[in-house]
DNA sequence: CATCTTCATATCGTCCATATATGGTCCGAC
DNA sequence: GTCGGACCATATATGGACGATATGAAGATG
């Protein structure tokens, strides 16, 4: 096996040494005596097993070997501070990349895309990576590491090892056919659709807003009549705009234009909101994602 | 300025410990102590001034920072190894470049491309760099370093710092245009063109062919009649193909076919022949370049 | 030929990496 | 809870290597 006796010093040595043609004057640069540069000079020498300078009476000049070896030396020597620059970079949050999972009506919510693009703005060399999935997903894609945060709407039970911050509560608005009786109104209150049909986002989890509208209907004084429901909260968006039911939606996705849907806010009592929380690992050691997910808290 | 203290070493040590996640464990493979592979570590991590490890009970994990600069090390621990090789390598003359300069005519004699061929089998990294030029600008080519070998015409002379190998005295054909009135005779003799008009090859620097000719012409009992000079081999051969005259070129040219130019061997007394040397540095060192001068020499 | 320049060798000192010894902390077992 | 084991950090000692000083050798310069 090799010795592996050569070290940064001996490439910082010859490169000074190549650069000077002297080994006198490259010692002075170096800021040591002339003897010692000679003896790490014929140290590398054996260990590369060839001559990489010519001795001359005058100093010294490169070998065939030596040019090859300098061109190599000093992109080491420079690959070295770079790596060094990169690690500092990444334990200081400037550099690295962030998993981030929503949930499917979360990117429309205006927190959430500005976040992303702040953090952007002041640390370009961070990427994103996206993932949308439902929440029980996202949980274990934190714990085993696939995800980094996540924004989710579930409630703030925290799972072992996982952090909920909660961000906000995001009122509501009810989405119905365009053709719809209450389409001219400008707002309405939950207890207006106790004789609607509702169509309702169940996640195969059971999480989501599902809870939160039964009991909301509940505490308005009667019991929803469910049509369907559907797994994902753009489908359930079709359904409403073929005219089977209306739905209630965070207000946030009023933003998603679709053919023959009318949305419109909620209020009233009882008041019907949603929340939107960041999920995060307890023991997050990452300065990028520790960083992110402080913005999202101070933005909030 | 930067301290520069960082060593290979601290490379090395913070490869096997990533790898292993233990120090005590990276410590036995890299048959040290732990303590000092401890403390190796933490200069490391205070050289770049950031964590790399989080130290658990059972061992430790890399931190983003700690993965960051974990593909550097490794990328440049394999780099040094690489640049070890390669300057080695170059020094035993296994890779490199040899820049080779030709006369005219040079290229067309069977042993220089036969060197080259046989070069590049036996050394495939080494590549060549071709130049065409005449005799004066090959040898100060050859002192500036812009040129390692030189195939040349001339005489054996040898400059301040120049060698010239004798390689081989080469016969000499007549090229005279097709319809001339000896062009079915299989071979001449020199006085038999004692009344024809030459075109003489002469470069600028008036070494060459010239001097051979007159000469020989000389010696043969004539003084020949020089219709024309021209500074290119070739552009003789085409004052040859125009009619204007014959003139003399070494063997190996017969092989470049020209419309309207037939070769014939010149024989008889006196014997007309052209040197074909080998010049390079005196004090050449390159492995490559010297490995190169043998072979030419022993295929001679 | 004397002198200067420059690199190589010799010898010595000193500092730093390593070894040994010990302490601290966390975890799991009982 | 307490004890013991595993593992990393700290403390101190030591040895070897890097570097400094002194000298030698070889070629250039005048």
């Amino acid at each position: 096996m090799d010795d592996m006796k050569m070290e940064l010093r001996h490439l910082r040595y010859f490169v000074a040494v190549a650069h000077e043609g002297h080994i006198t004057r490259a010692a002075e640069k170096l800021r040591m005596q002339q003897p010692p540069l000679s003896q790490q000079i014929q140290a590398l020498e054996r260990e590369i097993d060839a001559a990489l300078f010519v001795r001359h009476p005058r100093g010294v000049t490169l070998t065939d070997a030596g040019r090859a070896f300098l061109a190599d030396a000093e992109a080491i020597l420079g690959e070295v501070e770079h790596a060094k620059l990169r690690a500092r970079r990444t334990a200081r949050g400037e550099v690295g990349r962030i998993a981030v999972g929503f949930t499917t009506s979360a990117p429309f919510h205006p927190l959430v895309a500005r976040a992303m693009r702040e953090f952007r703005d002041t640390r370009p060399d961070v990427s994103f990576v996206l993932e949308e999935s439902s929440s029980a997903d996202m949980v274990s894609g934190l714990r085993d590491g696939r995800l980094d945060v996540a924004f989710i709407r579930s409630g703030l039970v925290d799972p072992e090892g996982i952090t909920v911050h909660a961000l906000l509560q995001e009122d509501t608005a009810v989405a119905f056919p365009a053709k719809h009786k209450l389409s001219k109104r400008p707002a309405l209150a939950l207890k207006e659709f106790s004789e609607e049909t509702f169509i309702l986002y169940r996640r195969p989890d059971g999480r989501g807003l599902y809870d939160v509208i039964i009991a909301a209907c509940s505490e308005a004084g009667f019991s929803p009549h469910v049509g369907q429901e559907a797994p994902r909260i753009v489908s359930t968006l079709n359904l409403v705009a073929a005219g089977l039911g209306i739905t209630i939606v965070p207000a946030s996705l009023s933003r998603l234009p679709l053919e023959g849907v009318v949305y419109r806010p909620l209020k009233g009592k009882p008041a019907l909101k949603v929340p939107l929380n960041l999920a995060c690992r307890r023991d997050e050691r990452s300065a990028a994602t520790l960083a992110f997910i402080d913005l999202v808290r101070h933005l909030r």
